[in-house]
RNA sequence: GCACGGGUGGCGAAAUUGGUAGACGCACUACCUUGAGGUGGUAGCGCCCAUUUGGGUAUGGAGGUUCGAGUCCUCUCCCGUGCACCA
C-alpha cells in the first residue's frame, strides 16, 4: 500500500509542530484506509481487543485511553511483523447510566447516546489509534441487537432461559431487578442504594448449568502433560527417590519420511532411542552418542530441542530405587546411510526399524509423550504445557471464588409427625462426618417448608412475627457477620437424624441462607463456628464427635471420630462418603453461583423477544421477525411496579401469537446491560452480516481473541457472562472454540494527581484533549506507557510529561544528523540490542522498559553523534507503534513514500549481540572492590590471577588467608578470606 | 476472617531471574547559553562520614540458607484489591 503523494511533503518543517503533524497524518491514514482489515483468511491472524467503552456524558479522561494505547502499540507492531491484524472498536450503550443520564437531561437516550458516541470517537481519533472504524459496532443498533435477541431465543429454546417468581434483588432507586453480580456489599452497583429482596416475575438464565465447565476450563491446558506412569512401576516404599535427566533422540529420514525406532524382540514394544546424559555432555551430544551406540547411524543433523527437561517425567524402576526421569527430546534428520558397529550388547535383543508417523501409537510405544513432540515438529510452540487461558492468576481465582464449588452430602431428616409422613427436611453439608453431632436442624426463614409446617407449630405467632421481622431487614444488615445471630424454634416439630434415629428440634434462623444449598442446614455446634455461637446463645446441646490435638470447641478441623457408634476411631476426612451412604444421603456438588437474573424493568435495553399467549403460553418471536425493535415512548420513567415502561404502549404490546394467531402480549422486560457485551467480540469478525451473527469461515479464522485488554473490575461480571454465552454458542455450533479470550491483560488505573480515583467529584480529572493540545498525542501516548508497569495503578503527574516530550524532540533533532549512507558500526550493538529488547518488551506488555530502552539508545546515539539513514530508520520503526505521527512524519521526510506503519519490523542479528569483552567485578568477601575489562573467553585461572594481583584487592587480602576464590565467568570473582 | 497482589531514593520506577542495587525519566542543585523565559546545553544527585583517591550503610522489620540475597526459606508489620454467615 502506498501513501498518496502530497505537496505538503516538500515543505519540511524545521520545528516539531505536533498539532499540524498529527492532524495531517490522521487524515492521510483515513484517506488511505491504512488500517482497514480485509476478510482474507490465508494470512496468519492476530485479533487484539479492547473492552469497548460505555459512552457516558462526561467524555474520556486521561485514564481511559491507557489500555487503548497498549492495544494500539501491539496491533501496530504485529502489523509490521506481517500479521493480519484485527483491532476493532465499538460502543456498549444500553443500560442504566445512559438511561439515567437521559432522564436527568430530559433527552431521549438514543439522542444522548449518539452525542456521547460522537464525542468519544472524536476523543479517540485525536490519539491516532489504528482502529478499523469500518467494523465499528454499537449494542443499541437494531442490526446488532437483533443477534443479541437471537442468542436469547436459542437459550430459551434450549431451556436455559426460564421464568421465575423467586424473590430477587431489587434496587428501589433504579426501580429494577438486579443480578447477583450487580450487587456490591449489599448495595446497587450503579447507584449505591441498599438492595431489597422482592418477589417478582423474572427471566433468568441458567448459568449454573455451565458452572462446572466455567470452573474447570479455567485450569484447562492446551496440551496434556504426560502422566506419571506409576502403574507400571509403582512407588516403592522406603526406597530412595532419584532424579535423572534422559534424552529421547527422534531421528527422521526426510527422504522416506520415516522415523527411527528400536523394537524390543522379547517384549515387542517400540521406543525411540533413549539415553542418560553423561557428566558434562549437552543433551544434543548425549542424544547423538546414543543414536550411534544403539543404531549405528552417524550421519544425523541436529535440528531442534523439543521441550525442556521437566516437561515429560515418569517413574521407572531401577535397582531398588524410585527413579523419576525428566525427559528431553532432541530432533535429528538423517543425512546419510553410514552405519558404524553398534556398541557392545546393543544388538542382542533389539531391532532397528524405520516407521511411519502413524505408527507412533501410545501404548505400543514406550514413549508416551511422543505425540506431543511430534506435534511440535509442525509448530515450535506446540506441546508446551501451558494454560489454555493465559489469564492473570488473580482473575482466575476471583472467578473460582465466585463460582464457589463445594462437594458434600445431601441428607434427609424425616419430619416426626403423622401429618407430614412423607415429608423431610433436606440439608446440604460438607461435613457428613459430623452427623452424630447434630443437635438441631435450621431452616432459612424463607424456606418453603416453613409455611407448611405452621399448622403443627405450637408457637405460630412467634414464628410468623420472626419471619416478618427478618423480611424487613435489608440484605446488608442481615449478612453483616458481626451482627448477632437470631432465630426461633419451631415448637412441636421434630426431625429424625438418619444416622442414630435421634429426634432433634427444628429452628429457623437468619444465619441460614435461603438460596444456597437446600436452604436448610444440620447444626453441629461442636464443629461449626456459627452453630456454636447460636447454640451457646440459645443454650442448645453441644456434642463433640471429632477429636484433634487441640479439641477446644468449636473444633472445625478434621480428626478422629468419637461418639459416632461404629465409626469411632475412623479419620473424619476419609469417612465422609461412607457416612453419607449410611445416612441414606447422596453425594452432591453445590455452587455459590446463582442463575443470572436477566430481566430489567427499564426502557433502555434490548426487548426480550417473547410473546405471552393465553392459549400457548410463552412463545418465541419467530427468528425472521427479529429484531424486536425498541419502540418510541413518550415517557421512559421506570414504573416501579415490576413492569417496564414498555408495558404502557398497548399497540406495541398487543400482538398476534405466532403459533395460534390469537391474542398475545409482548414481554415488556428488557435485557441487562451485560447482554450486548457478552458476545460483541464475535460481531467484529463479520460486522455487517445480515444472515448470521458471524460467518462460520470468519469465525473459525479469527477465533479466539488473541489478547483482550481491560480493567480488572470485570472479573466476575462481564468475563463470566461472556464465557457462559460463548460456551453455549459453542454447544449450538455457532463458534469453534470453547473459550472466547486466549490472553487477558489488566490495565492498571491511572489515578488523579492526588492519588484518588479520577472523578468529577474530586475535581482531579485530566482531560486528554488538553494534554494533546499542549504536548501532542505522541507525547501523551509515550508518557502513559512510560509511567510504570502497565498493570499497575499509578497517579497521573503532569509535570513528568515533559520527559516524554523531550524524548520525542530529541528524536526530531536527531533526524538532522541521519544523513550518512554508510552504517555507523559503533552503533551496531546498541541498535540490535534495542531491537531485541523493544520487541520482547512489547510482546510482554512491558512498555515502560521498552521506552527506557529506546531512550538509552538515543542517549548512546547522541554520544556517538553520527548515524546512518538506515539505522535511524530502524530506530523510527521501533518507536513507530508508540509515537505513530512523529515517526511517520520523519519517515516521510527521509523520502519514504510508503507508510512506516506497514514497513517490516526490524529484526536483530544475534551475532551482533555477542559481547567480545566483559566487565569482571572483583569482590572480597562479597563486597565489590575492583573491576576490569577482559575478553569474554578469558580463562578462569587467568581471571583469578588477575583479580588476586589487583592492588585494590590486595589492600583487603593483605595478611589474610585466602580460603577460596569463586569465579563466575562473565560476571564476577569473589575472593573469600578467613 | 479467607484469597490474591504489593512495600526499593524527594517522586514514577529498573535490576540480565541468586552475581556491581537504584537503569530510564521527573523533581532538585550548580554552571553554560539567552535581553528574558524554559519544552535549550553540561555536570552532580540514596543516606552517613571523609570530601581528592576513599570508607561505612542501605531494598518495611527480625531471623535463616549461600562465597554472594531486593530476588530463595521461616516468622512478623503495613498498604491495596476481591470475597465474606456459602453450612
Amino acid at each position: 500500500m502506498y501513501m498518496k503523494q502530497s505537496s505538503e511533503n516538500s515543505e519540511i518543517p524545521q520545528a516539531y509542530e505536533h498539532a499540524a503533524i498529527e492532524k495531517k497524518w490522521q487524515k492521510k491514514w483515513a484517506e488511505n484506509a491504512l488500517y482497514t482489515t480485509d476478510t482474507s483468511t490465508n494470512k496468519e491472524k492476530y485479533y487484539i481487543l479492547d473492552m469497548f467503552p460505555y459512552p457516558s456524558g462526561e467524555g474520556l479522561h486521561v485514564g481511559h485511553p491507557k489500555g487503548y494505547i497498549a492495544t494500539d502499540i501491539i496491533s501496530r507492531t504485529k502489523r509490521m511483523q506481517g500479521k493480519h491484524v484485527l483491532h476493532p472498536m465499538g460502543f456498549d450503550a444500553f443500560g442504566l447510566p445512559a438511561e439515567n443520564y437521559a432522564l436527568k437531561t430530559k433527552t431521549h437516550p438514543r439522542i444522548a447516546v449518539e452525542k456521547n458516541v460522537a464525542r468519544y470517537k472524536q476523543q479517540l481519533e485525536i490519539l491516532g489509534f489504528d482502529y478499523d472504524w469500518s467494523r465499528e459496532i454499537n449494542t443499541t443498533d437494531p442490526d446488532y441487537y437483533r443477534w443479541t435477541q437471537w442468542i436469547f431465543l436459542q437459550l430459551f429454546k434450549k431451556g436455559l432461559a426460564y421464568e421465575s417468581n423467586e424473590p430477587i434483588n431489587w434496587c428501589p432507586v433504579d426501580k429494577t431487578g438486579l443480578a447477583n453480580e450487580d450487587i456490591e456489599n449489599g448495595r446497587c452497583e450503579r447507584c449505591g442504594t441498599l438492595v431489597e429482596k422482592k418477589p417478582m416475575r423474572q427471566w433468568v438464565l441458567k448459568i449454573t448449568d455451565y458452572a462446572e465447565r466455567l470452573l474447570t476450563d479455567l485450569d484447562a491446558t492446551d496440551y496434556v502433560r504426560p502422566k506419571l506412569i506409576d502403574k507400571v512401576n509403582p512407588h516403592q516404599e522406603g526406597k530412595p527417590l532419584v532424579e535423572r535427566t534422559v534424552v529421547h533422540a527422534i531421528v527422521f529420514d526426510p527422504k522416506n519420511k520415516k522415523y527411527l525406532i528400536i523394537r524390543n524382540k522379547k517384549f515387542g514394544w517400540d521406543t525411540v532411542v533413549i539415553g542418560g546424559i553423561e557428566g558434562g555432555e549437552s543433551p544434543v551430544d548425549a542424544a547423538r552418542r546414543e543414536v550411534r551406540e544403539e543404531t549405528g547411524y552417524t550421519d544425523i543433523e541436529f535440528k531442534r530441542i523439543m521441550g525442556g527437561p521437566t516437561e515429560a517425567h515418569y517413574y521407572t524402576k531401577h535397582k531398588g530405587e524410585n527413579r523419576i526421569a525428566y525427559a528431553q527430546a532432541v530432533y535429528f534428520e538423517l543425512t546419510g546411510d553410514t552405519r558404524v558397529p553398534l556398541a557392545e550388547g546393543e544388538d542382542s535383543h533389539d531391532e532397528i526399524h524405520w516407521i511411519d508417523e502413524e505408527d507412533f501409537i501410545p501404548g505400543k510405544m514406550v514413549n508416551s509423550e511422543l505425540h506431543i513432540w511430534l506435534e511440535r515438529l509442525q509448530d515450535p510452540t506446540a506441546g508446551q504445557v501451558k494454560p489454555a487461558l493465559d489469564w492473570p492468576a488473580s482473575i482466575k481465582e476471583l472467578q473460582r471464588n465466585w463460582i464457589g464449588r463445594s462437594e458434600g452430602a445431601s441428607i434427609r431428616f424425616k419430619i416426626q409427625d403423622s401429618r407430614f409422613k412423607n415429608k423431610d427436611i433436606e440439608v446440604f453439608t460438607t461435613r457428613p462426618d459430623t452427623l452424630f453431632g447434630v443437635t438441631y436442624v435450621v431452616l432459612a426463614p424463607e424456606h418453603a417448608l416453613v409455611k407448611e409446617l405452621l399448622e403443627i407449630i405450637s408457637n405460630k405467632k412467634e414464628v410468623q412475627d420472626y419471619i416478618s421481622r427478618v423480611a424487613d431487614v435489608t440484605e446488608i444488615e442481615r449478612t453483616d457477620t458481626t451482627k448477632e445471630k437470631t432465630g426461633v424454634e419451631l415448637k412441636g416439630v421434630m426431625v429424625i437424624n438418619p444416622v442414630n434415629q435421634e429426634e432433634v428440634p427444628v429452628w429457623i434462623a437468619d444465619y441460614v441462607l435461603a438460596d444456597y444449598g437446600t436452604g436448610a442446614v444440620m447444626a453441629v455446634p461442636a464443629h461449626d463456628e456459627r452453630d456454636h455461637v447460636f447454640a451457646t446463645k440459645y443454650t442448645l446441646p453441644i456434642r463433640q464427635v471429632v477429636e484433634g490435638i487441640n479439641s477446644t470447641l468449636p473444633f472445625t478441623d478434621h480428626g478422629k471420630l468419637i461418639n459416632s457408634a461404629q465409626f469411632d476411631g475412623k479419620k473424619s476426612f476419609d469417612i465422609k462418603k461412607e457416612i453419607t451412604e449410611y445416612a441414606g444421603g447422596t453425594w452432591v456438588t453445590k455452587y455459590k453461583l446463582r442463575d443470572w437474573v436477566f430481566s430489567r424493568q427499564r426502557y433502555w435495553g434490548e426487548p426480550i423477544p417473547l410473546i405471552h399467549c393465553e392459549k400457548c403460553g410463552v412463545v418465541a418471536v419467530p427468528e425472521h421477525e427479529l429484531p424486536v425493535k425498541l419502540p418510541e415512548v413518550t415517557s421512559y420513567e421506570p414504573t416501579g411496579t415490576g413492569e417496564s415502561p414498555l408495558a404502557g404502549i398497548t399497540d406495541w404490546v398487543n400482538v398476534a401469537c405466532p403459533t395460534c394467531s390469537g391474542a398475545g402480549k409482548r414481554e415488556t422486560n428488557t435485557m441487562p446491560q451485560w447482554a450486548g457485551s457478552s458476545w460483541y467480540y464475535l460481531r467484529y469478525m463479520d460486522p455487517h452480516n445480515d444472515k448470521a451473527l458471524v460467518d462460520k469461515t470468519q469465525e473459525k479464522y479469527w477465533s479466539p481473541v488473541d489478547v483482550y485488554v481491560g480493567g480488572a473490575e470485570h472479573a466476575t461480571r462481564h468475563l463470566i457472562y461472556a464465557r457462559f454465552w460463548h460456551k453455549f454458542l459453542y454447544d449450538i455450533g455457532v463458534v469453534s472454540t470453547t473459550e472466547p479470550f486466549k490472553k487477558l491483560q489488566h490495565v492498571g488505573l491511572i489515578m488523579g494527581e492526588d492519588g484518588r480515583k479520577m472523578s468529577k467529584r474530586f475535581g482531579n480529572v485530566v482531560n486528554p484533549d488538553d494534554i494533546v493540545a499542549t504536548y501532542g498525542a505522541d507525547t501523551l501516548r509515550v508518557y502513559e506507557m512510560f509511567m510504570g508497569p502497565f498493570d499497575q495503578q499509578i497517579a497521573w503527574n503532569t509535570s513528568s510529561i515533559v520527559g516524554s516530550r523531550r524524548f520525542i524532540e530529541r528524536v526530531w533533532k536527531m533526524s538532522a544528523q541521519a544523513t550518512a549512507d554508510q552504517d555507523n558500526t559503533a552503533l551496531h550493538k546498541v541498535i540490535h540490542r534495542t531491537i531485541k529488547k523493544v520487541t520482547e518488551d512489547i510482546d510482554a506488555f512491558r512498555f515502560n522498559t521498552a521506552i527506557s530502552t529506546l531512550m538509552i539508545a538515543l542517549n548512546e546515539i547522541e554520544t556517538v553523534g553520527a548515524i546512518s539513514k538506515d539505522q535511524f530508520g530502524t530506530v523510527l520503526k521501533l518507536l513507530a507503534p508508540f509515537a505513530p505521527h512523529v515517526t511517520e512524519e520523519l519517515w516521510s521526510m527521509m523520502g519514504n513514500t510508503s507508510s512506516i506503519h506497514i514497513s517490516p519490523w526490524p529484526v536483530y542479528d544475534p551475532h551482533l549481540l555477542v559481547d567480545t569483552t566483559v566487565t569482571m567485578v572483583v569482590q572480597v568477601n562479597g563486597k565489590m572492590r575492583d573491576s576490569f575489562e577482559v575478553a569474554v573467553d578469558t580463562d578462569k585461572a587467568v581471571l583469578e590471577q588477575r583479580a588476586l594481583e589487583s592492588p585494590q584487592v590486595r589492600k583487603w587480602t593483605e595478611g589474610k588467608t585466602i580460603e577460596k576464590v569463586i569465579v563466575i565467568p562473565k560476571r564476577l570473582i569473589n575472593i573469600v578470606t578467613s
